[in-house]
DNA sequence: CGAGGATTCTTCAGTTACTAAACAAAGAAA
DNA sequence: TTTCTTTGTTTAGTAACTGAAGAATCCTCG
């Protein structure tokens, strides 16, 4: 027999599952046709999802010429996922589907300088009250994403939280969160190659290559913050100068137009005077609020900073070839409509690969709560589509062997 | 059930195989251990390399208490892979063994407007020429790998090779060629992520992300040459502005040497005077044995080149977390001593993720020829590691399924 | 020197996940 | 109705692994 059809995907189960999910609605034939199995496979393989409640059959489609075929569908309904994003000022919770569409959610305010313990227990509460509000069974919850901008801080909060809830729990980077959630909601293609920008207070980017998310040795991929656009240009606390996040952040924006006393008035920009919980994000909403309402000065500011954006998005898209650019984040959610048209402009004229294929450049329809469906996303990813578990292949191994040698015979 | 000594799965044969060529010695329980086979798995499958010739036993390690290990080594003459690179000045020819040490090598003149017919027959006898100097066998070539710096303008040269030469032939980019060379070499760790920094005229780079090639979708990954280093920068070829590429790449560099009527004269460059068939390589080279030889002009002329370069190479560490950067190609060749120290600083004090792991930037032992022995590199690991063919994810499923669906009884 | 333990490597039955091919079911065309 | 096409299932066979037992080799110690 020559079947070379070992795949290699972790297991023909979880690439059965995924297709179901990208496609929506998809036939046997469809999934034969979809992984290069046999029909013979597929028919097992979906015969165990079906038993599991993952999917059900849910209607036929017209016949081409014989028998009609049987649609298959996720049963969004039968697994759920939490996902919980930590900012400094909120904590946002939500409850979705197998198919990552919000069943619950709620936000409350962020920790700020509680006890560790004290938060752990707060977080518990809430999540399980999240669940409770929408009488979800225990068992059919797959387990809990946290999401921060810097997760690495967090490693112990996360294994607290997966003693007090009981659930499995994963952390990661809430850009990458950001583009999972992309990734499963079905905005963009299974396999398709992407960036999902994200800018809250700091830019980040959340990266997805041939449908496998990338998250490089240690976690730090991404960071098109601290994409240079000046080789001269001022000191980012990062140690380099002339960084993106430095030159057009929205911090730097905020910092831009309250050196602007005029747009400060006008504005009513909150951080010149008071303490506010979080300045920086709430007067970057006032000055896109302001933007909107026709204030020149700061679409002038905004602007400047989308061509910023642009040029690293630019940056961005040729290191990787990519197809799609997805905008997402709390800051994009309130000012995407000024920095949209900028970035797809900057693309369609200079991305290096547009006459091989387009790229695509568009807001996410969730950019606000993107970090937590993100951080749901993830979990319904690793609970249902497992990593491929490839060969381990330590680098040293010379380390492994003994130093010594003798020559043969 | 137990038929014996049957053929084991490809994609393990190649992995184990790629292990005792990444270890460079390694014993079959030094495998067990790298891979999570068993032992019973690694027997057979080294015993099927073993026969095949591509594996021996080369001495034993001593004991650890008991039996000593039997150590095994890739034995690199049992077969070898012929590596070109279209250049526009030069032809270079490789022959490698399966280590990618170079055991013959040639260099013959541009094809420049030559009939491609006549360029098709004379690059197949040279590189006939090239195997029968060494005297080695046919069947023992694996095939010839070519690479330029645009590939996809040599696809029916490719094909006409392939039938001239009776070998089959791969097609690659010259930046990705030269970062699998090095990868192939194991002058970088086997599951690194690296980048090989390409500068040839134009500069690229060629990616490995934990030890895989990653060509991206359209094969244009990479394109750190036009990543923005300054938004209202010249304009570059490529429709944007403030490209690498036009503010430092060779080709600026000896623009910005011939508006210098003193370093013009000093470093003799030829460009502003005589039509040489490559005057921005030998300009190039000229400015950088100036700098060599204490010329200040040169030097500071190199060292803003060396700048920007720099800031590009910082972007594309902290988008893909790099653990490694490679400089290669022949412009490094000539000018790499300049420019590696200023990349280093470079990144030892702003690579964002340098206090979780840190990045070795460091020279190609063979730059100028990276892209002929990448080359053959490729070669070597399409025909022995070959890609895990993953199953196809095709992105539009719907258009797969008939559109029209009716409810389910 | 020889028994006994440690370690390495091989053999082989058993399991899993696939394929190929025959079969069954359902609709279209005639 | 009969015949053809298409979809989905069942079954036998097999590639590629695992696990456990056994053989081979080396060291140590009485």
């Amino acid at each position: 027999m020559s079947g070379p059809a070992r795949v290699t995907h972790a297991s023909t189960r979880a690439a059965v599952l995924d297709l179901v999910r990208a496609a929506g609605m998809i036939s046997r034939v469809g999934l034969v046709n979809a992984t290069g199995l046999t029909g013979g496979t597929i028919s097992t393989v979906v015969r165990g999802l079906i038993d599991e409640g993952l999917v059900a059959e849910t209607g036929h489609a017209e016949s081409t010429g014989g028998k009609r075929r049987v649609m298959l569908q996720l049963n969004h309904f039968a697994r759920y996922a939490v996902g919980v994003h930590l900012d400094d000022a909120r904590i946002t919770y939500v409850l979705t589907n197998l198919g990552g569409a919000v069943v619950a959610r709620i936000s409350r305010a962020g920790a700020g300088a509680d006890e560790p313990a004290a938060v752990v227990a707060r977080v518990a509460r809430e999540a399980d009250a999240l669940i409770d509000s929408v009488g979800v069974e225990r068992d059919r919850i797959l387990g809990l994403g946290l999401v921060a901008a810097r997760p690495s801080e967090h490693h112990e909060f996360g294994r607290a939280l997966e003693r007090a809830t009981g659930l499995p729990v994963v952390l990661d980077h809430d850009a990458t969160a950001a583009a999972i959630g992309e990734h499963w909601s079905g905005g963009v293609g299974a396999t398709s190659t992407f960036a999902a920008l994200f800018m809250g207070t700091g830019i980040g980017a959340g990266v997805v290559l041939g449908g496998t998310t990338y998250r490089g040795p240690s976690g730090h991929t991404g960071e098109i913050g601290h994409a240079c656009l000046d080789i001269d240009g001022p000191r980012c606390w990062c140690g380099a100068k002339g960084c993106l996040e430095a030159l057009a952040g929205p911090a730097a924006v905020v910092e831009q137009a309250r050196a602007d006393r005029a747009l400060t008035r006008a504005a009513g920009l909150v951080g010149g005077r008071t303490r506010a919980a979080t300045p920086v994000a709430a007067d970057f909403a006032a000055i896109s609020r302001a933007a909107r309402q026709g204030n020149t000065r700061a679409v002038t500011l905004l602007e400047r900073s989308a061509r910023y954006v642009a040029a690293a998005a630019r940056t961005l898209a040729n290191v990787l070839d990519l197809e799609v650019l997805v905008l997402t984040g709390p800051s994009f959610a309130i000012a995407g409509s000024i920095y949209l048209p900028v970035l797809r402009a900057e693309l369609d004229s200079a991305f290096i690969a547009r006459d091989v294929h387009p790229i695509s450049v568009r807001l996410s329809p969730s950019a606000a709560s993107a970090p937590a469906i993100g951080a749901a996303a993830i979990v319904l990813q690793s609970e249902l589509v497992p990593r491929r578990q490839g060969l381990r292949l330590p680098d040293d191994l010379a380390a492994e062997e003994p130093p010594v040698f003798q020559a043969l015979r």
